[in-house]
DNA sequence: TGACTCATGTCAGGATTCTGACATAGCCTC
DNA sequence: GAGGCTATGTCAGAATCCTGACATGAGTCA
């Protein structure tokens, strides 16, 4: 009968907070990433590789968040770029194992370097107390949104 | 000279984490609205109006979080197919209020439901106490985005 | 009054991502 | 070994969203 049974309050939403949050960080993200002549699945592709040498295709479409057909045409247009290297053939199975090339490397330096002063102004407000607490609670949502989901 | 200077750690990063969050509960809003043949844009256009009436194009576009191009074909559709209603002509300027029809308001309200219960089951595992602070340190980064960009 | 600036609604074109579909390789069970 | 199941890479088409651009209305200021 309240308000609270008729829809969900826009401005005490945590779900809706989460949007705008993820969304201002994105469009930052893409601010300096821009003149860089990188997009930011670009550049999550290239830092994954970086952390993670060898990940295949679908690996790196999940964890950059997008389909593994999406992954897909930007590893072809990276590897047409000579910023990453497959393998002709699949040395076990289909997967192709990617790398990073030394160009990519490097492009990658002055992009992370871009992105990292975001994520600094992004936390500037914050404590180490209130970073690791928003770091648990985030962690919980993804956690309990995966868990459910089956 | 250390790991930092050469990249992000996408394990302990907050960016990357807010990403993951808001990407899994897009997933989850996706799931549970695709049966009522709704799309996440869709929902967020109908929410909002149903809170703040008489909304304008570009308002809604800002709250939702896209352009306000995208936010113009979708309420053309919206307007079409009888769920919203905008006057022929602006009352004042070119602003035209967009307004929730009946019908409107009855997927909204099935929508919401759904998607009530993914948030709730989100927030399913956290104490109020984390709750709130999650929802300050979110804010905190929107705003020290938001101010910093200029 | 006139010029300037800003915001709005809208159209057109392009870029990005997604859904659907297919063939194939590895794993497990019988 | 045969069958089923899952995961992978890839192609094709469609949906979605964005960038660029234009005209218009409101407010500001000289």
């Amino acid at each position: 009968m309240s308000q609270d049974d008729a829809g969900i309050d826009l401005d005490t939403s945590l779900g809706y907070l989460l949007k705008e949050a993820s969304s201002v960080l994105r469009a930052e993200m893409e601010k300096v990433l821009r003149p860089l002549g990188m997009t930011v699945t670009h550049y999550s592709c290239l830092e994954l590789l970086a952390q993670r040498p060898g990940l295949s295709n679908s690996e790196l479409a999940r964890r950059a968040f997008v389909t593994r057909q999406s992954m897909n045409v930007l590893l072809q247009a990276l590897e047409r770029d000579g910023d990453v290297t497959r393998p002709a053939e699949a040395p076990v199975g289909k997967v192709l194992p990617t790398r990073l090339t030394p160009r990519g490397r490097r492009k990658l330096d002055k992009a992370s370097a871009a992105v990292r002063a975001v994520e600094v102004r992004m936390l500037s407000g914050m404590a180490e107390a209130e970073r690791s607490a928003a770091f648990r609670a985030l962690r919980s949502m993804v956690d309990s949104l995966r868990d459910g989901g089956v």
